[in-house]
DNA sequence: ACCTGAACACCGTTCAAGT
DNA sequence: ACCTGAACACCGTTCAAGT
């Protein structure tokens, strides 16, 4: 007897496994426990199947890595309102950009991993036809997005790399006066300029850093023009 | 018997274990086979001792990781001139950064674990002397020494994740043409500004870039004042 | 104090075998 | 076509035992 061709809709716990539903618990995983939490046994049994059966939808690990990363950013960079005055936009972005990083901190290296994968290349394309907005002159056009790209990724990893690290108990407070201690506990012949502005580290806002960098870069954006 | 006090002088294949001789091995394990190449079993083989002994000199994997970082940013750092102008001394360490995460790309991942650790906190003192020696007021010298810190740290970590990932075989014409190629065949109504750069990205030269992007908010900075 | 090397508890990935 | 699960070839780290 021939099988029947209506199948009962599938529920969400016995779903034909696919590359989304894998990409999907991988983002979970990452999330949840973690940059190296992320297995294929615990992905396996997250997705109550075998750890090769990935391997059908799934080249490597790294890949995995990789689809991850494109989906938060697509994801990201959907929810950023464009209709903004391109200098608005590009802080919307870069703001954009380094809370999803903060948020998903295994994001931060995977974005580090070079402008040749498609999450990286959605940031380029989204900052690039803001400053083409802005009226820069064509031949600097890639290097003022080049730059911003640059200085986004390179803050919001930076930044995400404490959570990474720290004890997920200690609140920012405590961490940054803890390590301004340090700053002025450092020896002050080979590290005078730390110790001079260790009070302004221990005060600073992460968020208002990364807009008065971007302002830098623009306002140098301006400057050239 | 006693033994004697002097002990003949340890030629270099058995000299005793020590962090120094652990560091400079793995350095050179990290350069030569690459970032997964460091193994504690042939960082031991390497050194002619067992894997567990490496554990009486090193805490850990991260712990090494880290110490091979700082050596190698402190040798860079003490190689660069310091009696120039501000700003070039800040493009002079931009390129000396630039240049050893491009020689070493494992250290790309390493400087990215953020603003904690030595190697870190040493090229933000060296930058941060010069942006102090430029004028900048008082309150803004630690947001400008930031951006700096990050954008080149940015920068260089992304020019290197392509020689980490790229077969070694393949030289930078060949790989920019290609990549260029790519940006050519996207879609043009999703990357409308990628498509167009496209060009520049085959002929840009990653120095320049780099020196660019540092004199955009070098010129932010000044704008500043 | 320092080193040895086996052992532990894992990994990512492959692959014969199933349906 | 897709999934299973054992097996392979590794890891970092620990630790009793040696010197």
């Amino acid at each position: 007897m021939a099988k029947p061709k209506v199948k009962r809709a599938p529920g969400p716990r016995d779903e034909a496994l696919s590359r989304d539903r894998i990409v999907a618990a991988a983002i979970e995983l990452l999330d949840s426990v973690g940059d190296d939490g992320l297995t294929f046994r615990a992905l396996a049994a997250h997705l109550a199947t075998g750890a090769g059966a990935i391997y059908w939808h799934v080249a490597s690990k790294h890949d995995l890595l990789a689809a991850a990363s494109d989906a938060v950013v697509a994801r990201v960079l959907a929810a950023i309102a464009s209709h903004a005055t391109p200098r608005r936009a590009i802080r919307n972005i870069a703001v954009g950009v380094f809370e999803a990083v903060d948020a998903h901190p295994w994001l931060g290296p995977q974005l580090a991993r070079g402008p040749w994968q498609t999450a990286t290349l959605q940031i380029f394309e989204r900052i690039g036809r803001q400053v083409q907005a802005l009226g820069a002159p064509d031949r600097a056009q890639f290097t003022a997005a080049s730059a911003l790209v640059s200085y986004i990724l390179g803050v919001s990893d930076q930044n995400a790399a404490n959570g990474r690290m720290l004890a997920p108990a200690v609140d920012r407070a405590t961490l940054l006066a803890s390590e301004a201690a340090r700053w002025n506990a450092l020896d002050p012949d080979a590290f005078p300029f730390l110790r001079k502005v260790a009070p302004q580290l221990r005060k600073h806002d992460d968020r208002d850093e990364l807009l008065a960098g971007v302002d830098l870069i623009l306002a140098g954006i301006a400057a050239a023009r």
